[in-house]
DNA sequence: GATGAATGAGGATTCATTCAT
DNA sequence: GATGAATGAATCCTCATTCAT
């Protein structure tokens, strides 16, 4: 990976995060890198496959972040690290969190089995905590978890600290 | 509000909801609605116009969601009004509920002063049945009802009503 | 004809005058003359068929004034006359000259058979003066005249009076 | 400058000087240049840009015929040169010189400052010549010269040599 | 690897004009 | 006479992409 390659890919992080991917010009994104246009093509191929690497990367961050949980085997700390998970977004990866959220509402944005095994695992540790309904649960504690990143990716509350305690009082931990 | 002026609403909010507003173009919402593309801007204006008729309706939407539950005296009764919400969008208002949150994710997409007044009345529920912090729990009850939305009008799962009564459980409701 | 009628006129010699005729949309004049854009094709049928109507009127406003010279039979007196013309255009006039000195440089825009019968009575004028080429001579007054008149109606020098004097005396008027 | 560009500019000049700025499309530029319509906006910016740089070329060509003026001292020879400047306009200078004068007529279509240098020399020559009224003999002749520029942009009337001799008769050249 | 010229399809918007009322 | 809805072609301009160098 050249170091034009690495400055298409922040510039185009950047501008898709904010602007969107659709409104997002490929002639943009040169002009961000400091690169010519065609340049993206002979990397990347195509705006779509200049989307699709920004979000192996991006799979790549998700994968990370739960190989993190995954190594926990005590059902409630597993929990608890499963939801601090979106109150502890750092700066660095902000654009490619909003990025991926922004995309979900994008037909075919979004790849569903991703998440398959965690939620096996949030299942599981629902099950030895004899929660009545694991699956439900499951459910449940994604919504509030995909709730809570997007309110923080798009206005950032100041009293984060004080919605994660009050979350954690709802599952005793 | 002639027959062709109804039409190109209706067309344009099925396009934006689900190709996403950049990639609709006028041209298709012209085709869509049986009308040349011209109407659309001597009616509209412009396709920012468009939109912003879309979205006024669609915040007489939620104004009158909001009305329904500004009625209800009993904080319970008020929270459990709440939190049905997202689980009853029905049919005919999906579209509209999923170009609002997908513009969300735009720049200027959101008028977050429209939900100022709810957040008022939800802190005062909270006071009255003696939680901790109120503010923090109507953020958090923001947060799950945002998750929940997007997740039923992303994907639909099929134990709404095993989720909606997990949730229930833990407000004691 | 009418008062929307007469508006129509107004409205388009002003807006023909200050921003040329072909970036006026009928658009604008109607709504410059407070009129539906409809009513202006009913009465000139069509854009041209305006220009047409306002340019009819500019042409009976050249013959009035050739006529004032006409009566006049002394040659100097009548050369003295024909000079004063372009220095003294009144403001009620100003927006119809602009608009027939502009149109002189679009493909058609200038009928110059309307200036023959002034060029006769001049070249007569001039061999009455028993000047050597009396039709250069013509040509050479119509040149200075157009000039002077470009140069009022675009930007009106303060040394009007002296400007005609220096030029009197260049016929020993 | 490469060869398409130039075509570019060739084929613009000779459109809006016969056909007026407004009333050419930027598609039958592309056209009469043979080459795709993107191409202009790649190079030029915008239609307004293009005329900017062939007006940029037409400034280029008044300074130049200005140039040759300024090097002559004698001051009855300084207003021949000047008097005879529109008496020989070059054919291949014809559609500059018919784009600018048409250009005079639109608003912001002239830079009047271009000609105060020029204005200042004519004014030293006619008052080495001992005019009465330096400033307005300076109007004078500008005006003239406009008048027979127009005249012989828009018919090329067949006895130029007379007129010329007219003219200068009356400055006693 | 990298550029910048070049393209053709499509973008939003404006235009003169028509027609039912 | 007068309106305002409606149109389709044309407007300027942007787009993703290709290609010679």
């Amino acid at each position: 990976m050249t170091e034009k390659q690495e400055n298409i890919l922040k510039a185009a992080l950047k501008l898709f995060a904010t602007q969107g991917y659709a409104s997002t010009s490929t002639n943009k994104v040169a002009k961000e890198a400091g690169v010519s246009e065609g340049l993206i093509f002979r990397h990347f191929e195509s705006k779509e496959g200049l989307l699709a690497a920004i979000l192996e990367m991006g799979h790549e961050l998700m994968k990370q972040k739960m190989a993190e949980i995954l190594i926990t085997s005590d059902p409630k700390e597993m929990l608890r690290k499963y939801m601090e998970l979106p109150f502890k977004i750092d700066q660095s990866e902000y654009e490619m969190w909003r990025l991926m959220y922004a995309l979900k509402w994008q037909t075919n944005g979004y790849d569903t089995t991703i998440m398959e095994p965690m939620k096996l695992l949030l299942k599981n540790a629902f099950e030895k905590l004899e929660y009545e309904n694991p699956d439900a649960e499951v459910e449940l504690l994604l919504m509030f978890l995909d709730g809570a990143a997007t309110s923080f990716l798009l206005h950032e509350p100041n009293n984060k600290q004080d919605i994660l305690n009050s979350l954690k009082l709802k599952y005793k931990l």
